[in-house]
DNA sequence: TTGTATTAGATAGTGAAGCTATGTAAACTT
DNA sequence: AAGTTTACATAGCTTCACTATCTAATACAA
C-alpha cells in the first residue's frame, strides 16, 4: 500500500514536473527562432525509433489523429526531412521516412536543446546524474505501454 | 569532459522520452474527457507552489505571455478554482490565488493522471523508485533555473 | 466478375491555445 | 499637473489539434 502511494505520489510529481519541463523546453524553442513544432520534434523521434511507417501508424505511435499526421508529413516533406516511399502492395498507402537531413535536423535539433538545458544542470552530483540516466531508462521502457504496440500479426 | 558529454546525453533523452510522456498525458486527458486543457493543471499547479500572484508574474512562472495568461486565469475564475484578491497597493493588479475548489480539482486531475500510469509502473523496483523520486526532486530544482526568476530587488 | 464493404489517407471546417500589437486606467516622476 | 511607465485587458491572428467527410484502392461475397 505504502509502496504503491509513494509511486503514485512520486508519478504525479513527474507529470507536474513534465509540464513545467515542457513548456519551458516551448518557450526556449520560440526565443531560438525556431520555426518548427514540437510535433514535428516528436514525429522524427518516432519515425527514427520505428522505421518507415505508413501514416496511419505514425499518427498512432504518435498519439495524434490521422488527419494531423497527414498535415505534419506534408510539412516534414516540404523541408526534405522525410520521404513518402510507394507502397507496393498497397497503392492507397506510403510509408513514411526519416532522411538524411531528417537524422541530421534532428541531432542538431537536441544537441541544441540539451545545450541550452546543460548550464543549468551542470553543477549536478555524479549520484543524482545516475538517478537521472536511470530514470530516462525507466521511463523509455515504461511509456512504452502508454503508447500503442508496434504492430503485430495476429493469427488467423 | 566525457561528463559534460554524459550529462547532455541525459538530456537530450530526457527531453524525448518527456516528450513522448506528455503527448501521452495529453491523450489520457482526452479520453477521460477532461475539458481543460494542460495549460489549466499548470497554472494551477504554479500558484499553488508560489502562493498568490499577480497576472504578470503568473504569466512568467507559467513561462506564457501576459495576455495567454489573462485568458487562462478568466477560464479559472469561470470554474471558481481561483479568486481574484483586489491589490490595496495597485489598484490596477488583482492578486490571483488558487480556491479550495481549485485544490481539491487540482488533487483529483493529479491522483486521476496518476492511477492510470500505476498499472504501468507497477512492477518497477525500489531502486528505480528512488532514482525517480531523486529525478523528480532533481528537475523541480534545476528547472526553477529556466524560468524566469521571481521579481528581485535590484540595487539602485 | 461485379457489387458492396472496408480501409488508407486527404480535405474541410472548427475550436483552443498561443502569440503580437494595442488600448485603458492607475501609478509613478519630475 | 503633465508626461511616462506599468498592469492588465482586448483585438486579431497563427498554429496545432480535433471530428466529420470524401476519394480511391482493396477485400470479399455472390
Amino acid at each position: 500500500m505504502t509502496d504503491a502511494d509513494a509511486l503514485r505520489d512520486a508519478l504525479s510529481e513527474l507529470v507536474q514536473v513534465n509540464s513545467r519541463l515542457v513548456q519551458a523546453i516551448r518557450r526556449i524553442a520560440r526565443e531560438n527562432g525556431s520555426v518548427d513544432s514540437l510535433a514535428s520534434w516528436r514525429t522524427l523521434g518516432v519515425l527514427q525509433r520505428r522505421g518507415p511507417l505508413r501514416v496511419g501508424a505514425l499518427a498512432d505511435a504518435s498519439q495524434v489523429a490521422q488527419p494531423t499526421m497527414t498535415k505534419l508529413v506534408a510539412g516534414l516533406v516540404e523541408r526534405g526531412w522525410v520521404e513518402r516511399v510507394a507502397d507496393a502492395d498497397d497503392a492507397r498507402a506510403s510509408k513514411i521516412d526519416i532522411s538524411a537531413a531528417g537524422v541530421t535536423a534532428l541531432a542538431e535539433w537536441r544537441a541544441g536543446l540539451a545545450s541550452v538545458l546543460l548550464p543549468y544542470f551542470a553543477d549536478i552530483s555524479e549520484g543524482d546524474l545516475d538517478a537521472l540516466r536511470r530514470t530516462v531508462t525507466l521511463l523509455d521502457t515504461h511509456i512504452a505501454g502508454l503508447e500503442p504496440a508496434e504492430p503485430q500479426e495476429v493469427a488467423s
